[in-house]
DNA sequence: TAAAAAAGTCTATAAAACTAGACGATGGGT
DNA sequence: ACCCATCGTCTAGTTTTATAGACTTTTTTA
């Protein structure tokens, strides 16, 4: 028994992914030129080798164009930004939902405006049950 | 460049630090036991291996007690949860709590009660606001 | 058309994470 | 004194992640 593979994208295919989001199909050099602007530059090889792991993982689909491929999500922002979350809400608060809510509110700052803006969420909520 | 040390706890460093935040200082078999009893059954000699890089990332202090090890914890849950919560509102919600907070409303179940407390923990916000 | 640019595949290296066996030291019991 | 259980260290194997060079093929261009 070796590592077994992270159930989540890791860090480096979070960041792709990300890049997808905003805007796909891409080339792999276009994408290798959005993570350069961002700061992380890689070798072409790196972006590529990395692309082809995420096809494997069905994070990506790959599709040919000429000679070259072009990549998109295969997983909306919205499902991989939930499992993510939900991981940690399993591994790291024991599920508690609330427990992370009540952390959020002591640890980050939340203004006014966001905290009425939530309170009209929980009333409606609480209508709606 | 290889692959950096993970800047959070590992998944089993993780599990170890839940371990010794029930109860420690622990010897490295009582590890083992708690372990196993949630059905992560190492051998001995791994369960040593990961505290001693435990210690070597200041997760852990070690100290002797005859001719064995206790081993406890450096950092406390309220840290780390805060740290490993804080990475993926960053990572993945770009630094948005209320993001956070929608999606945990939305994607999870909140109850009834759950609702009203947060209300009320809003509402004392507000006013210290 | 020959050179250069661009794309992909294949191969490879290094560190981290996970796991465990071999072996040595120590200490208690008979 | 001797056995053996216990504990730690040292070493090591395997997969994943991150990274990139060498090389081939294809396309563009001077």
């Amino acid at each position: 028994m070796a590592r077994p593979a992270s159930k989540q994208p890791t860090e480096l295919e979070l960041l792709i992914l990300k890049v997808l989001w905003r805007e796909s199909p891409l080339l792999a050099r276009e994408v290798q030129g959005v993570l350069a602007d961002e700061g992380r530059e890689l070798a072409k090889t790196s972006v590529i080798t990395t692309l082809n792991t995420m096809v494997d993982k069905q994070y990506l689909m790959r599709k040919k164009r000429g000679n070259s491929f072009l990549f998109s999500p295969r997983l909306n922002e919205a499902t991989v930004s939930e499992r993510m979350l939900n991981d940690v809400v399993d591994r790291v608060f024991d599920g508690s939902t609330s427990a992370v809510l009540l952390k959020l509110f002591d640890a980050n700052n939340v203004d006014a405006d966001e905290l009425k803006e939530l309170r009209r969420i929980i009333n409606r909520k609480l209508k709606e049950s």
